[in-house]
DNA sequence: GCTGCCAAAATTGTATACAGATCAATGCAC
DNA sequence: GTGCATTGATCTGTATACAATTTTGGCAGC
């Protein structure tokens, strides 16, 4: 998986780079046809270059793309999200399974030492991106310790697909007064026993508990998307 | 994922299906510079869906792209080829677990019936292209019990970039007298028993069982590449 | 009000042109 | 013979043009 999501510098890896982020905002609304002419006025670009990117982002099913009618933004169904949340599991399952055997102690008084410093203000966070920014990076770096590029890059690209959906769920998590941190805990204690068996379960549990609730959490994230333009439809 | 990868009616997925078949029998070799100009006359078209196929490989990772020097085939490493089949631990044991409380008596009948079917011609296969098609079959069907689109889709990819390999395994397994189908029939009973624990312990056991080979598959892989041109370097 | 149809406008699909970058080969200095 | 600079050939990167298709808007008929 491409891992080089930074700007590079050629303009193709860019505007892919610049699309990928509107793609995981949602900034085209689902099912929506993207124009190419307009897009690419508006990320000064001609199409051919534009159309490049849109293809990258084909492959990766953040677009659809339809013979004679150009690209769509893809869909967000109940179904596909939870088949993204057991993908989650399949590959961070693997992931800290792996990384109970290779972690090295200093990478994980790294993590705690993270855990530890945002503790509170996870808690106490009222903005749901950063509330997301905090969830997703522990899970990152916990993925990224089983020195896997593959999985990572693979996590990535549904982090990426799920996260207007996560938003919303730790969102409400959240209002309801609880937070994830002890579950992260239990599971960085498992990988710090060297008990990869353990720590599997633990995430697995830890993700099986929200991917209950990311149905609700669609609808809320679907809501989200359209309340700014209009309350009904 | 895109599991499309069927010819679709338009010619750039046209041209990507080919590709991609292209690349994952390593049409192109590794590190190759692919010749767009040269490309395109041979597929019959011009350089712009080529490129816009292209573009859906680098996104896969089948192909790299470096600014201003255009597109080159993916290299193969003893590490990359590792990753690869943990990756397939991770998606591959995930779907079992799934499958074994999802599948129906019915979908396990056919594939144990095409493993009765295959296996004396299994034993007995000489053509190592052949015995990959019965091996991966099983798991690509095992894998579409799990009724997640998105394993499926990701394990598709990760087979095809591995296939070279695995298909080196495969003969030399054989060629030492002996064949993956009990494995597969530990496994299958598993699945039939709703033991998603144990399907997953199994599913592991063998992934990890050829992943230990795999290092002298990259090799004998490699030497099938060049042997054809050269035999030495 | 709804449907079907036709023409105009907008949009996509791809070939092509050309500027700029890269590569290969030759020749020169050492 | 080796390393380096030069230059011509090759190749990439992207804008643009235009044909083909799709969408849109309006109008007539039911």
């Amino acid at each position: 998986m491409n891992l080089a999501l930074s700007d590079a510098d050629d303009a193709v890896s860019a505007i892919y780079a610049q699309l990928r982020k509107m793609a995981a905002g949602f900034a085209f609304k689902p099912g929506e046809r993207i124009n190419e002419t307009a897009l690419s006025r508006d990320l000064g670009a001609s199409r051919t270059p534009l159309r490049e990117a849109l293809n990258r982002l084909v492959a990766e099913g953040f677009v659809e793309f339809q013979a004679g009618r150009g690209f769509f933004c893809r869909t967000l169904s109940d179904r596909r999200i939870i088949e993204l949340y057991e993908a989650r599991m399949a590959i961070e399952c693997e992931a800290v399974r792996q990384a109970a055997t290779r972690a090295t102690a200093a990478d994980l008084d790294t993590i705690e030492a993270a855990l530890d410093e945002t503790a509170e203000e996870y808690a106490s966070c009222t903005n749901p991106i950063r509330l997301m920014e905090l969830d997703e990076a522990f899970h990152m770096q916990l993925t990224a310790l089983s020195g896997n590029s593959e999985l990572l890059g693979m996590l990535t690209t549904i982090y990426d697909k799920i996260r207007f959906v996560r938003t919303a769920d730790l969102r409400r998590l959240q209002a309801a007064g609880r937070t994830t941190t002890e579950r992260h805990r239990t599971i960085l204690n498992a990988v710090r026993r060297r008990d990869g068996q353990a720590a599997s379960a633990a995430m697995r549990d830890h993700i099986a508990h929200r991917a209950q609730h990311a149905s609700d959490a669609v609808r809320m994230a679907f809501a989200d998307l359209y309340a700014p333009q209009d309350t009904d439809t």
